[in-house]
DNA sequence: ATGCCGTATTATATACGA
């Protein structure tokens, strides 16, 4: 079983190469955000056509999440109950036996600003309810772009850019303690190459010169971690004439035991 | 570096992303 999420900084523009990448990494689930589209423009008949069942919760110009799934998702809930948000930002959903929660964390612009508390408050929120989702599913996948780095290793200028906007310490204190509730950052369960980013500036040329940042991540639950085979960013959709600014990651994760079965 | 690029808006500049 693969799962998958994808920034695609707009569908409305993305969606062409959204279903040249599904034809060619049919995953079980692909998670969506940065729609920057309302409900009623999303294109569910397309994705239907290439047999995927859909789920989406959009947004006028800004946000926006869907989540693909290869059989229809269950009990879907949009944003974090009990956080009362104007953005389109969360979307779960229950498939083949696994809570699939796509978020697309808050930017946070600037530390100290109105915009950086913001996303303190929902980091707070979010933390609470997967608290909640991971004592009723222990089988859960947290996936999305968080807008974080967990450490130096997640950024192509760690000295420079040290407690700017998506390397700062009240950040990654937020990423380590959703960690702390019994994830696992599938991307660093297995040997990665140095300077792995998922994410690049379109200004002055970042892809080209691997200026980037990881900051797109797919947490699994220690129930899950044992079954989880691969993680990898693909950065194939960067070849595109008109990519996201966010290349896809993709985890492999292979069916549970067998009940009784000995390792 | 108040810059760079890309997307969306009621738009021909501005806000925002990260």
């Amino acid at each position: 079983m693969k799962l998958a999420t994808w920034n695609v900084n707009s569908l409305g523009v993305r969606l062409p190469q959204v279903l040249e990448w599904l034809a060619a990494n049919p995953v079980d689930v692909l998670a969506l955000q940065e729609l920057k589209l309302t409900d009623d423009k999303f294109p569910a008949d397309a994705f239907e056509a290439i047999g995927y069942h859909a789920q989406w919760f959009g947004q006028k110009t800004y946000n926006g999440v869907a989540l693909l799934t290869r059989t229809p998702a269950d009990a879907v809930v949009k944003n974090i109950p009990g956080f009362d948000d104007d953005m389109s930002r969360v979307i779960t959903g229950t498939v083949e036996g696994i809570r699939v929660i796509g978020a697309y964390f808050p930017n946070g612009q600037e530390p100290g600003s109105d915009k950086f508390e913001y996303k303190m408050e929902w980091l707070t929120a979010l933390r609470r309810w997967v608290k909640d989702e991971l004592a009723a599913h222990p089988n859960l996948v947290l996936m999305g772009d968080y807008n974080i780095t967990f450490d130096e290793d997640d950024v192509w200028d760690p000295v420079n850019l040290e407690g700017t906007i998506h390397c700062t310490e009240e950040e990654r204190y937020h990423l380590r303690a959703l960690v702390a509730l019994g994830l696992c950052d599938s991307y660093r369960l297995f040997p990665y190459p140095p300077k792995s980013f998922s994410w690049w500036d379109y200004r002055d040329a970042g892809f080209r010169r691997n200026r980037g940042m990881r900051i797109d991540h797919i947490l699994v639950s220690q129930a899950l971690k044992p079954r989880v085979t691969g993680c990898v960013i693909d950065k194939t959709p960067r070849k595109n004439e008109r990519p996201s600014d966010h290349a896809p990651v993709v985890v492999e994760i292979i069916p549970a035991p067998a009940p009784g079965s000995s390792a």
